[in-house]
DNA sequence: AATGAATGAGTATTCATTCAT
DNA sequence: AATGAATGAATACTCATTCAT
């Protein structure tokens, strides 16, 4: 339990290092970030980096969960006044492929550090609150009659997160050149057909 | 183009050093495995590593392609005798599952590879005999007067694909404990209704 | 011009490393000196030698300077009570054949860093001082008529400074066993001769 | 006496090898330069280099010596003519700056070989012809009543060679611009001073 | 809390040399 | 003589982490 607990410290420091670490790594790449490129950009001293996060790579969850809470926030602000499931669908995948563009180099690093220390878990974690909000549009869909109840509406939500974030993926991170309102509308229209 | 040709040595050497590396990745994930470990394992010099890759992250391009080989191959032979897209579909997902749960460890090093010096360009390089594999099958069953004729082929394949590997990397990657049976219906339902 | 600013620490462990440095190639020569030996003979670890010096190759003109200052400091105060340029010449090829014969393993190191890295512009630097001082020693004997006027100081310098340090390197880094009385006779002779 | 036997063989590959090893070393250093550079560089495999050579450092030798034997020949040429002892220094300044001016490279390359393995008896060996010639010269000189029958023609050989090799290499290797006619004149005088 | 000098374990890569063919 | 694949020893340098101040 205590591992997975994200510490969002609101303090000055710590998100001057969150921030620094975000920039240099977009621009390095993990591997080749050192805490000390990060503590210069930081414009603090080496060993303050380790007075909020324990280890180089305890970064990584921070940083995601970060990015996570940007998404949901935005997500929640715009879907706040649409009624049918069909708007809050359209705009998911609007801000989910405009976030994966705009952090398309975070999102790499989130990927190297899925394969540090078996961070499956923390994922989940990170994911949650997503689930949460996206299970509870679908319980409404179903009472306002617009998707059949008898969907299961747990893996449905997984599988729906799962594949508009990889294909927002798909289509910022590798160079393939594919018109993005074609993909956007194609995937709408393959999801909307699942949930039939 | 070059660049993104993969060398399929059928070289004595390249073969056990590309196995060992497996073996020993698999054990001890990419970071903490040494060259050195390889080539012990492989029962090679140090600097005959270097004669077939040309560093060590040469490795996980050629990992990779290994492993798509096999999925490939596999799932042509088992979907050779069927004659409905949907049983087709029940083999891929079948055979994906399979496949992602035994290699599992050499998925994890795929995707912390993934960050590596982008090499997104790469995957679509190996990804690229599956796709024109699948989509093969989708126009025979557009022939067929399985699926409609008005369906993006092309999309729709690249939509299939997503959506099988990552469930099934969901599955089996992560901690969280789901019954496979009914995680891979789920999916099929999923995708069926796509197909419609 | 910062590139061949010589940094003359006079930090504690930047000496310790500097003389452990001139200890351990003196006895090994530069190539088969690890940079192991170096902080190990210092008592240091190894990052802290990156901390003074850049790399290997950098502690090359640090000790060459270092023996520059040597050996202008002992020219100088020998010199200081003599009045005659003559003197001075016998005083300065006295010293310069000495401190040749005691650092010769340093200057064979000199050497071979002379072939790394087109640092001959950094020896330009390190001669600078001893060049002029003995100027200043030329035009003096030029005021005091003991050598024509219409000598070329600059180049003259160049020439004496060059013949006296070469010679010395001749007579005790080879092997050849001559008088080194008689080499310096003969030496002062010509000098003097140039000087007419 | 093994040890220093220059085997100038005439065949074909080793020349080719030593030609390659000088353009290759020009280019990169000697440090830098591979076994593997040279033999590509030369045309030949990997293995043929140790049929001529002992190993890399034994190149060195091999160079420097072509490089005097290409000096010696071009002075004994230019001043076949020639009469008086100022005319044959005039020559030989000459020839040498020209020379060290077009092999300033491999110059550089001799001077790292230095201090490889304590070669300088080596270095004797090689300008032993050279100081033979030039003694010849001082004693014809001398015969014809051009300087004094006093001069140590053995020690004056050997400091006028050195100052004019490293005259030319101050000029030619370092970076200092220097008027290379009013270098040579003022070595010339100095010389011709020393001579009376 | 903050600093930043010091640490030292850890490893990818190179390349001179060998030797079976 | 010639080859070039294979070898494996050898090491400079990095950088996450610590800790005295």
């Amino acid at each position: 339990m205590e591992v997975f607990t994200i510490k969002k410290a609101q303090n000055d420091k710590y998100q001057k290092i969150l921030q620094a670490a975000r920039t240099v790594i977009s621009e390095k790449g993990l591997d080749k970030t050192t805490i000390s490129d990060i503590v210069k950009e930081a414009g603090v001293a080496q060993g303050t980096f380790y007075l909020y996060f324990s280890s180089k790579n305890a970064l990584i969850p921070a940083i995601a969960s970060d990015l996570f809470d940007t998404l949901l926030i935005e997500i929640k602000e715009k879907t706040a006044s649409q009624n049918t499931i069909w708007d809050i669908l359209h705009t998911v995948i609007e801000v989910s492929f405009s976030v994966t563009k705009s952090y398309k180099d975070v999102l790499v690093l989130c990927y190297s550090g899925l394969a540090i220390e078996n961070t499956f878990e923390i994922w989940e974690k990170i994911y949650e609150p997503y689930y949460k909000w996206f299970e509870d549009q679908l319980h409404t869909a179903i009472n306002q009659g617009e998707i059949p109840e008898t969907i299961n509406v747990k893996r449905t939500v997984r599988t729906i997160v799962l594949l508009i974030e990889h294909t927002a993926e798909q289509l910022y991170l590798s160079n393939v050149q594919e018109e993005a309102e074609e993909v956007k509308e194609h995937l709408f229209s393959f999801i909307q057909k699942g949930l039939k």
